[in-house]
DNA sequence: TAAAGTATGTTGCAGTTGCAACGTTTGAAA
DNA sequence: TTTCAAACGTTGCAACTGCAACATACTTTA
């Protein structure tokens, strides 16, 4: 058994992928999954465009940029990753070679699984090696559970990424930022007071959008003055505005 | 065994979803996901953002758009699917509600299949029909391929809305269109002069690219002039500059 | 073929954005 | 505290886009 492995299941193991399995088919699912650890530094690219990835990662600490970067070096942030997110699951699954960059924006563990031998195979009796890839029933129930876990936890990503290009397709950067925030206030978690938190500071939040710094710091300016937006650096709040209420 | 439905399977029997499925297995398995076939007329709306909808939708003929509208009567093309794509995968895998509408942009007919009885379930002793759900080895064997099929059909999708991400993160009309006319010359057919097709008008590329239509009409005049692109209705042909080496 | 409807291109203008340069604030290190 | 660097805001200008209105092709239908 590996205690490092099976105390990374505890940490993330209400993720999506490990739903319904029990504690004591951890081992056994670590060994399916072929999973292990690997840190990496802050600033470190974890992997590079063009790259072939073999493995879903899982952010166990620390924090990832999944990024897309051009010639001119403009930057675009596709996704930002915090602890329990799974990212690589399009290339590893699909045998795509990487179109992005996959960086560390602090220093950052990440639990590796390859899907290949659960997407892989089986074949029955064709498999020299019945006993153990083939397996027993209880394996094949596990192999099942975690197919259906990759099903939901792509479902839940591609939910997301509609998400991103609603805000992306908004033809202004106020619609676009209004759009942003207003879904990072609905799924995530805000006191009392409406404030909640986002995850960027100004150049990513403009890398994000696709839209200059500084233009979005004006606009942002602007939202403040017309009495839309509150902020101060990365908090934020959202004034409901009941115009149509108060022209009566 | 229902003929309509084994027809459409040899439609799109190499589609993704049904790839490794012999078929003499194509009555069983239509079983498993309840298939079923629906046309809708030009023009009618398959689904509406709010709905839930409860199977993924494999185009058999005509034409697909999934949109997002705004209250304002903006519209914007997420997704142009035509016969054999599927659609809808995230949305009956995950439980969401629709937050698109989907539209038949032609005379569609729809292959309709529901992912419930491969993601659910199969608990074994548990189930009371066992000799149906639970099932035979074959039919285990089946619920694991289409599990995997699944999953790639996901990992394609991604990987073609991240595409589509990138388009849409260009700062300027000029660049989303040329990473878009790229993208399609690269991965569809085009014939020895280099010219392509693309599927839009100018109204829905515009949506498409979430830029004004006029604007892109100028950009793209633009473009012609310069010598970057010819076109003429929807057939496009990219020329290849070598400033570089002209300038040396 | 005529007529109506649809798709595409063009133009002018107001408003927005990208971009570069500079000023201010903030927070960490010396 | 002082110093320094990074983050953030501001400004000015040139360029681009959205938008509306109109002009010109191309299709479809009667």
């Amino acid at each position: 058994m590996n205690t490092a492995i099976n105390e990374s299941f505890g940490l993330i193991g209400n993720s999506q992928l490990f739903s319904d399995i029990a504690p004591s088919d951890w081992d056994e699912v670590a060994d399916i999954l072929e999973a292990d650890i690997k840190s990496f530094g802050r600033g470190e690219y974890i992997a590079y465009s063009g790259d072939r990835l073999r493995y879903i990662g899982i952010v166990l600490s620390g924090r990832i940029h999944i990024m897309k970067d051009d010639f001119y070096g403009n930057s675009v942030i596709l996704t930002d990753l915090n602890r329990g997110d799974a990212f690589g699951e399009t290339f590893a699954c699909g045998g795509f070679e990487l179109t992005v960059n996959i960086r560390a924006e602090e220093d950052t563990e990440v639990l590796r699984i390859k899907p290949e031998g659960i997407l892989k195979g089986s074949a029955g009796a064709k498999n020299k090696n019945l006993e153990k890839d083939c397996g027993s029933y209880h394996r094949q129930e596990l192999v099942l559970t975690l197919l259906r876990n990759l099903v939901k936890l792509f479902s839940s990503k591609n939910f997301f990424i509609t998400g991103r290009i609603e805000h992306l397709s908004k033809k202004k950067t106020e619609d676009k930022l209004l759009s942003y925030l207003t879904d990072v206030e609905r799924r995530g978690k805000k006191d009392k007071n409406g404030v909640f938190e986002i995850n960027f500071n100004r150049q990513e939040l403009a890398d994000y959008l696709a839209v200059d710094r500084s233009a979005l710091s004006s606009v942002m300016g602007r939202l403040r003055k017309r009495g839309v937006l509150e902020f101060k650096k990365n908090k934020f709040r959202i004034i409901k505005r009941t115009d149509s209420l108060k022209e009566i």
